[in-house]
RNA sequence: GGCGGCAUGGCCAAGUGGCUAAGGCAACGGUCUGCAAAACCGUUAUUCCCCGGUUCGAAUCCGGGUGCCGCCUCCA
């Protein structure tokens, strides 16, 4: 089998095949370093995360690049607000990013350039389009000449005249068309700058993930993504501005991610309907929007709601759940040697749901990276897991064991693809507490104090006073679970 | 105005020509339990926005309609 992927170049699925063989060579468009990042930048930054650990799990070496644009319109207007400089507020943000990211568990790509750090490339490139009669300068400024580069549109399937029709910009004084896209900006007073041959100025926008990609990955590489909304003009001008420059095509796959809504808006700093990153994390730990962003595929768009997150919540729960008793009952996940048989049928069929689960997982993640079926498989296995244990009223056969563990690890080991179930159940279930007992302003100690005294209760068989502190404890919206090694209990998700 | 996308059970969400339309959440019934909860089992779309067409066969392809969304300005 191999992996598929929807290419916005052609607006189908095709099959993936690098330029060579084994080898992924990826470039995916970051953030602008100007402010916090919201639920909107997560989604972007998972749905790419995925795909470079998937690729990797398929055996490919991943050459991941991911840009930070901290040299811009917004970044300098943040800066003169603040009185301070626009290094100063990128700095902050991408720091940010960070501390973002990190906690949702989005591997650090190989390569992280910044804007500034390629300033002569980009100068060089602007020049190789100048020579080629692609760009032209008008006083400090340089554009881009689209009308000489015939490929301009294929990739968001527009035409010139159609663009120039429909524009609602107001024309710069200079273009040659109106379409024409800056290059390189003569700097304002106050602004930073750097020499160039048109005099002190910065780059345009598009410049530098043309400049940056060619230098990491070549002039022709596999992969380029970035959010929908990068479509046009910013992916466009890439196109036009590497492929002139160079002759060849520049990146062959094109893969973009569905933007993150709210009441079916799109989530944006311009309507002010977000969710930061941040935000999220004061109600939510990390791994519940990460399984919230992975539950759809990432081409569809995706509702951001509180119902939502409580759902992944409920998920995550019930993952962590068949591990912990997984765990719990086998001492820990093996992942060694072959899946051990038996005659039983409930033993059969669970083992044939984890001996098939890798390619089934395999399967739906080689369609396009759909990892809302991936995740389809994981629960079905969770499921399986919990129904074998739940046959067994006895104590296990090693064999029994034997299979569980494993059955465990694979789960893992699938998750792990997706970036998530890699904590330990115990961990996720107290973070899990903390934050909900917190949200509810609820102290752990007063709830320990209450199952203590009912616990007393239940061992002098006083039902009547053990339901009491019960309810008074739903009331709390603390659920309780009496086990047999004692009471459990947990924070009901609000709105569920 | 130009271009692109989406519409699947109460909700979320896979499925893009043919096995019983995945999976999750919710609800109800059952098993378990002192009673519960969790877990497990069962029930919940003969039907995939509407109307035509192609086909032996369509949620899946084609045409038309309706509704929603996005891009065309910075945006993941």
């Amino acid at each position: 089998m191999t992996i598929r992927i929807y290419n916005t170049l052609s607006n189908q699925k095709e099959p993936f095949e690098p330029l060579q063989p084994g080898r992924v060579y990826m470039y995916v468009c970051g953030i602008t370093a100007y402010d916090l990042c919201h639920v909107g930048h997560a989604r972007s930054a998972i749905v790419f995360d995925v795909i470079y650990r998937y690729l990797q799990y398929r055996g490919f070496d991943v050459v991941c690049v991911r840009n930070f644009t901290d040299v811009d319109d917004k970044i300098i207007k943040r800066a003169q607000e603040e009185g301070t400089n626009s290094q100063a507020v990128a700095e902050r943000y991408i720091e940010a990013f960070y501390e973002d990211m990190d906690q949702l568990g989005v591997a650090r790509p190989d390569y992280e350039p910044r804007a500034t750090q390629f300033i002569p490339e980009m100068i060089e490139l602007i020049e190789i389009l100048i020579e080629k009669g692609f760009a032209y300068q008008v006083d400090g400024d340089v554009y881009f000449a689209v009308e000489r580069f015939s490929g301009y549109g294929k990739l968001s399937k527009r035409k010139l005249d159609d663009m120039i029709a429909g524009a609602r910009v107001a024309v710069e004084p200079g273009k040659k068309n109106p379409m024409d896209f800056a290059l390189w900006k003569a700097s304002k007073p106050g602004e930073p700058a750097w020499a160039s041959p048109w005099g002190e100025g910065r780059p345009g926008w598009h410049i530098e993930c043309s400049a940056m990609s060619t230098k990491y990955l070549g002039s022709t590489f596999d992969i380029h993504g970035g959010g929908k909304d990068l479509i046009f003009p910013h992916h466009e001008n890439e196109i036009a501005q590497s492929e002139a420059a160079f002759g060849k095509i520049f990146a062959r796959y094109w893969v973009h991610n569905g933007f993150v809504n709210i009441d079916q808006e799109k989530m944006s700093k311009s309507l002010g309907n977000f969710f930061t990153i941040r935000e999220v994390y004061e109600r939510y730990q990390p791994e519940v929007l990460r399984l919230f962003l992975l539950t759809s595929h990432y081409r569809s768009p995706v509702d951001f709601s509180p119902e939502s997150m409580s759902e992944a919540e409920r998920g995550l729960e019930r993952f962590y759940q068949t591990i912990e008793q997984v765990i719990e009952l086998t001492g820990d996940l093996s992942s060694s040697g072959q899946l051990p048989t038996s005659k039983d049928t409930e033993f059969s069929s669970l083992r044939d749901k984890i001996d098939s689960i890798l390619s089934r997982f395999q399967n739906d993640m080689d369609d396009d990276f759909n990892t809302a079926a991936a995740l389809g498989q994981l629960f079905d296995l969770s499921r399986a897991l919990n129904r074998f244990q739940d046959s067994r009223s006895r104590k296990p056969t090693p064999e029994e064991k034997e299979l569980l563990a494993q059955g465990g690890h694979r789960l893992r080991e699938c998750a792990n693809v997706l970036g998530l179930l890699q904590r330990s159940p115990e961990e996720f279930f107290q973070e899990h507490r903390r934050m909900s007992l917190a949200t509810l302003g609820i102290g752990e100690e007063e709830v320990e104090g209450m199952i203590a005294e009912r616990a007393q209760a239940r061992k002098e068989k006083n039902w009547a006073r053990a339901d009491e502190i019960r309810d008074k404890l739903a009331e709390m919206s603390i659920m309780v679970e009496d086990k047999a090694e004692g009471t459990r209990w947990r924070v009901k998700t609000a709105s569920n």
